[in-house]
RNA sequence: UGGGAUAUAGCCAAGUGGUAAGGCAACGGACUUUGACUCCGUCAUUCCGCUGGUUCAAAUCCAGCUAUCCCAG
């Protein structure tokens, strides 16, 4: 019986490096995979992924551990999913996440269907999560990292029932990542040392906003800072500058530090308010992909709800609501933020997960 | 141009004779596969509006000047 094949997509980073040796170890025919994302303008720096030189890497390592290696260009894809939807998300006043569409839409999208197009029955990528046949439901579960601290399931929320069936992801049973140095040390890699990718790949320098306005060639008038009452309180930059909890790089001063707690895109203001404005209790999401279940709850269900990357998960209610998915929390939760994702958790369990619309502060508001 | 008040870093602001707190902003770093948040660090090498004076010693006392604000015009 022919080997089952795997395609590995590979950043050139020690995660994906490793995902790919444990896959040869685990006795799958592999074939390693770069998505070339985007232009070669010479600015990125080594933070960032899906260099040319990060491609050698994966080159380099593929080569070591006798795989076939492809590089595909996925680059109008990436402008059109992920780069067009990022910088259109900030003129409408959200504040996206770029990583979160390009799983979506590239990595378990294009690059998932080329894999079916080799033959592979899996697509692998060095993502800390874990995935499994829940017996009892017959569905598939996306599931935490034992690494708690590396895990990534929230930017995997979007994972469908088939997608999960044909994805592997070897790291998710580590408990850490010197122990994924450490085989890659082994290997003679030579990205064992190389340190973790951050910030938006496609904006190294982390000018996001220089970066929409060059995207676009779209101006971004200045406007006004209002405080609660709508008494202006001094000039902003655009207001694509600005995201929901920001404190910094306001320009103005104050006896109390402010922070952004609205964006209003129709009269250009970004309200500023102290530290204790910013907690809402609930919010709406769409967009939203069911993972361990089937559709929203008709009645609350209890769930663990997490509305940012680095945010700890916090005990909530999830019910269907007319606009969306309606999520309340136990505790109302800091700069909840439109845009991003909320992603709900049952234990180690992925939920579902889907995108902020909308939210609602303290409990003074109903609908 | 009569009276009163205030003049300290980009902003606010302690300090009232003994050798410049703090907050905000800014900048740097850590953290972080998003934006943020958070944390750590730097931020008036003695012109503390200016000029003199008193004193061992002044941002702190005195005088004059300048600027601004307020009340009277």
């Amino acid at each position: 019986m022919d080997k089952r094949r795997a395609l590995i997509a590979m950043s050139g980073g020690v995660d994906s490096s490793v995902a790919a040796a444990l896959m040869l170890r685990a006795g799958y025919d592999c074939i390693g995979a770069t998505m070339k994302l985007h232009g070669e303008d010479g600015e990125h720096s080594e933070k960032s992924c899906c260099t040319a030189s990060d491609a050698e890497d994966a080159r380099g390592v593929c080569a070591r551990l006798g795989m076939k290696y492809y590089v595909f260009n996925f680059t109008e894809d990436f402008e059109r999913q992920v780069i067009r939807r990022f910088a259109e998300a900030y003129e409408k006043g959200l504040t996206p996440n770029p990583c979160i569409d390009c799983n979506r839409f590239l990595k378990f999208d294009r690059l998932y269907r080329r894999a079916g197009e080799l033959g592979c029955d899996f697509i692998v990528t060095g993502h800390y999560a874990r995935t499994e046949l829940d017996e009892k439901s017959g569905r598939w579960l996306l599931k935490r990292s034992l690494n708690a601290a590396k895990d990534q399931t929230y930017v995997l929320y979007s994972l469908t029932q088939e997608q999960l069936a044909h994805t592997k992801f070897p790291l998710g049973d580590f408990g850490s990542k010197e122990e994924i140095r450490e085989i890659a040390r082994e290997l003679d890699l030579v990205n064992a040392t190389k340190r973790d990718s951050q910030d938006i790949c496609f904006v190294p320098d982390g000018d996001y906003a220089g970066f929409i306005r060059r995207y676009s060639g779209k101006d971004y008038p200045r406007g006004s800072f209002v405080d609660k009452s709508g008494n202006v309180l001094g000039e902003h930059k655009g207001i694509i500058h600005y995201t929901i909890g920001q404190r910094k790089r306001l320009g103005l001063s104050f006896p109390q530090p402010m922070y952004v707690c609205g964006k209003n895109t129709a009269d250009n203001t970004v309200t500023l308010a102290p530290e204790r404005e910013l907690y809402s209790r609930t919010l709406i999401a769409n967009d939203f992909n069911w993972i361990s279940r089937e559709g929203a709850p008709e009645k609350p269900l209890r769930v663990w709800g997490k509305t940012r990357y680095s945010a700890r998960e916090a005990p909530a209610y999830v019910e269907a609501s007319a606009s969306g998915v309606k999520i309340t929390f136990d505790e109302p939760q800091r700069a909840v933020t439109a845009g991003q994702a909320v992603v709900l958790y049952d234990g180690d369990i992925v939920v579902g997960g889907g995108t902020i619309i909308k939210t609602e502060n303290g409990g003074k508001t109903t609908w």
